[in-house]
DNA sequence: CTCCTTGGTTGACAACGTCAACCCATGGTT
DNA sequence: AACCATGGGTTGACGTTGTCAACCAAGGAG
């Protein structure tokens, strides 16, 4: 394992994002965790929101493959492809929000990446249009309303604006609504 | 008009928050908008936080205003008040991200205004309802639906991962999808 | 009159992002 | 063999930020 310095970079800012504390990810940080000096992540990136970019691209690049693991054709596949979304997020808030946080300079690896996902996305929601799972029509468009709609959920949940009462909104139950009614739309 | 020195801090930082520019906002310079020194904000708000949570409140409770202002029983409403969220929150991105952003300890002023603003949109819901617009049930999470929808397309439009091509999946015409989705389910 | 509270000031401090200068090893060129 | 250029690491400094502490003026309560 070659686990170069720029590795361990990486690794120790991933590391520090979900460590949840009010730790925010601080550049010196990220070297003292990588056992390096404050200034050695300049050696490697043009500065942080670079090296975040890097970080984020990974993150959406390992979902990204999530997704296409899933079989195109199976009945469930779209049903387990937003889960793992939500799942994912809940489980690791901070690279949620720095995935889909604003970027002031956009990354070429983190525009790719993200590029593929939702591409992998498409392809699920293709297939779940072809079984009548969802209303024909623009299949990008019923991406996007998919995605916006468990993206939003997620985010309103992680923010506490959904929590009225217990777990009577939570996002997996928004979703699962969400494809009876396209199903019924469809059907 | 007593415009207090409180309301000057407050007024200064909304106006750093969409000022647009890479100009964080700070606390200095909300002091120095506000025509005081750069300590002055600490005599009227806890810290950074309380001061941004106000400004939160004040943001959420201008939207919860406007939406109560809509004819419960008008056909339109609820699309007009999605409208509203939308137009609101694409004109203030800065605005939009932090009310629904991170809050590590809650104020009790951000969480009174989110419950009236998630009310009035829950007495729209159920007018929609009513009118047969949406598939009846539990009116809390349909609006919880609604409100996910919306929250989630602009929060990815802003974050540049919705426009793969040109306004084929803005979000004003995933809300406008949804609505008829949700009709035809209902119907 | 005296005292305490309210709201303002200036000055300090540590932490952060970033820049500059230096340093050492490696390896290709002459 | 001598050379030096480059990559990857270091330390030190600078300006900005959030925040704390100390001080100070005005005004109402006792």
């Amino acid at each position: 394992m070659p686990t170069t310095t720029r590795d361990k970079l990486l690794d120790a800012a991933t590391r520090l994002l979900d460590s949840g504390g009010p730790e925010a990810v601080t550049l010196r940080e990220v070297g003292r965790l990588a056992g390096v000096s404050h200034n050695t992540p300049y050696k490697h990136f043009a500065d942080k929101e670079d090296l975040l970019a890097e970080v984020a691209a990974g993150e959406l690049g390992g979902l990204g493959a999530a997704l296409r693991s899933l079989p195109p054709t199976g009945p469930e596949s779209l049903r387990a492809a937003l889960n793992l979304y939500t799942v994912w997020a809940l489980d690791h808030p901070a690279r949620f929000k720095l995935v889909f946080g604003s970027w002031r300079s956009e990354s070429a690896v983190l525009g790719r990446a993200a590029a593929e996902a939702r591409t992998a996305l498409v392809v699920l929601v293709a297939g779940a249009q072809d079984r009548g799972l969802l209303p024909a029509g623009d299949t990008e468009r019923a991406a996007a309303l998919v995605h916006s709609l468990t993206h939003g959920a997620v985010d309103l949940s992680l923010a506490g604006h959904l929590s009225a009462e217990k777990g009577r909104t939570d996002p997996a139950g928004l979703v699962e609504d969400l494809l009876t009614y396209l199903g019924a739309a469809a059907g």
